[in-house]
DNA sequence: TTATTATATTCCTATATTGGAATATGTCAA
DNA sequence: TTGACATATTCCAATATAGGAATATAATAA
């Protein structure tokens, strides 16, 4: 009876603005969480968090090199974001309108 | 310093899986509250509830007639999601293998 | 071993949440 | 006006959250 976690799904962990900044950020190269902390300017603690929270979801995986670690993004997990997503593009792309006519005419035609 | 409210962008308001059930149904077809609860099967609070959160982030619109709300959804307010996740397709999608083929071509020449 | 560096975790507070039950509001009909 | 119907809102409980500060853990170097 509370909010799902957001370690619960992609949805729930990409709804915060940072988590979608670090995804960014790490699909175009692997960084360690200081060069991330560098790069934008949060905390350390913060980055680690939100971290945590991405890798429990699967959205970045982390490689360990002495004591540093590595993340990088695993876009593959937003495919099912992707997925809901997408059907509704033909609503607001102008490329879907003629098809949408032609099945305003069949639909015509059924009645017919 | 808590959760982003779930009406304070689309993001937040479709973490929730029951309102992207709605998101699905509503975009089919106008229905009335009650035709959603009929065919949801959930309480009738539930449903206004959801549809709140909805209503507040435009993702779906009202339509008074009597004593009944019908309600459709507005896809328009699911583009930026959309629009985020879209650039991440690339790498679960095939298609863009010999792109991404081509690309290393050009890194390699570039270096030399 | 001790100090230093890199990262993660804990403790705290303020704030929202979801669902259920009960109730309120609004609209129409008799 | 009164009753019935359609929908929204309030009150409650349990639970998580994000961020800040402080601290713990782990790995390396001196």
């Amino acid at each position: 009876m509370a909010r799902t976690p957001t370690t619960h799904d992609p949805f729930n962990a990409i709804a915060e603005p940072k988590r979608r900044e670090l995804l960014e950020l790490l699909s175009m190269q692997e960084l360690s969480v200081n060069e991330i902390v560098a790069r934008l300017g949060w905390t350390q603690p913060m980055v680690s968090k939100h971290l945590g929270v991405l890798k429990q979801v699967g959205l970045v995986s982390e490689r360990r090199d002495g004591r540093q670690r590595f993340y990088r993004t695993n876009a593959e997990q937003l495919k099912p974001i992707y997925d809901w997503v997408a059907p509704f593009e033909r609503y607001w792309n102008e490329r879907f309108d003629r098809l949408d006519d032609i099945l305003e005419q069949l639909k015509k035609q059924n009645k017919e």
